[in-house]
DNA sequence: CGAGATGTCGCGTATTTCGCTACGACCGAA
DNA sequence: TTCGGTCGTAGCGAAATACGCGACATCTCG
């Protein structure tokens, strides 16, 4: 990166883990074109910060002690804040970096990477770019290849995708599914595949795993 | 820390997060009377690692990506190589304090921890005390005095029911898990029928449905 | 009208669950 | 020391479930 003289890149971080934290803010400050300008953990904190010093970037945990960062990130973009946000998260799922995506964020990685891959993508994201490591980015690519048009996750589930969902959500089995709604064993089955088509998931354990989290986040896309 | 001259402490670090190894290999570093002479992400290497170096400590992550730390710390023991080994955690549950210290840890603390407290740790254990963050520890002494009560169901879980429980709260399937921690996969599967039985679980829906409820509610606890 | 989305279902195979058995190691009580 | 209990590990067979396919009738909207 090109430190020109005196102009810095801004970098606001915001992430609960204090000693994460303390790693990232080394990082950014030994690299000669950046500076960490504010740190904080927790949305209402971060958002007052990047308010106020009006940062070339924040980097945001996914995952903070109270609403996630997902909602910093939304309420950024209602009051038209635009500061490129790169996502940190423990996560690698597809289903979270299309969240962040289209909630606005311009980078998501995941906390298993080395240094040098973060500062790749901090790079990558002041150079107006969007970072998404591979592996994530071709799996999303996939889904939107075959011709789908996005909306937020669980909400392009039908009506009766998203009674199932639901319903595994609370810990039912596919036949007590089946039985509460009247239906046959093997139209559950096909909802429960269009789901997980539709969410990105692999396997059953997964589709559980984002049910739960979607019930218990008291239907609000929370992550 | 007193330098005195020559004579440094030497470091393991067990811990699978990358960006976090390198934050605490600094940190040692930077600190005069202390130096890192190994890293290991998993407990392989890390045997390998405590034995042919003899560390004077070893910080060792409890979740790291095949079997966890617990069972570092029990093949340390169990083949009687008798290094100090400081718990990093990200749960900040008694439970777990608990039981890396039964298994013959000489520490616990969470990865929520500034760098200071980490470091106050280091050098008690490296003194030869037992250090415990006061809020666990004296939660641990309040269940001792009360009397053993089993409060939370999961606590009657052994450490291996435990660990898969767990992964089965990050959405593992069964296969993934016998993977990850080098089981049969039938011996997973025992696992999973002796948690249901003692959880009074019914079918596997709702075995998935405790363990993500717990683990969330675990990092939640991360206060 | 016609294409696509939606609700519904079946089938065959692969995989998983579930209940049972087993066995050595260890541990504490008798 | 012996006995009973727990723990970690694992296999087996039957039943259940998941998964990938296809199917078909509505319905909706351009």
């Amino acid at each position: 990166m090109n430190t020109e003289g005196l102009q810095k890149f801004r970098v606001v971080l915001v992430e609960d883990h204090p000693m994460f934290r303390e790693q990232l803010a080394q990082l950014i400050n030994k690299e000669p074109g950046m500076t960490v300008c504010g740190e904080a953990d927790n949305i209402h904190d971060a958002f007052q910060l990047i308010e106020s010093k009006a940062p070339d970037i924040a980097i945001v945990d996914l995952i903070l002690k109270g609403p996630s960062g997902l909602e910093l990130i939304k309420n950024l973009k209602a009051k038209e804040i635009d500061v490129p946000v790169l996502v940190l998260s423990m996560h690698d799922e597809a289903l979270y970096a299309e969240r962040v995506l289209k909630a606005g964020a311009r980078g998501y990685i995941t906390k298993n990477e080395v240094s040098r891959e973060v500062m790749t993508a901090i790079c990558a994201v002041l150079r107006g770019e969007i970072y998404l490591p591979g592996r994530i980015a071709s799996r999303i690519l996939e889904t939107v290849a075959l011709g789908r048009k996005s909306e937020n996750g669980v909400t392009q589930l039908t009506d009766r995708e998203l009674e199932v969902f639901e319903l595994i959500g609370h810990g039912r089995s596919t036949r007590e599914i089946s039985n509460q709604l009247h239906l046959g064993l093997s139209t559950v089955d096909t909802y429960r595949a269009r789901i997980k088509t539709k969410l990105h998931l692999e396997n059953s354990s997964q589709l559980c795993h984002e049910a739960i989290r979607w019930v218990s986040a008291g239907q609000k896309a929370s992550v």
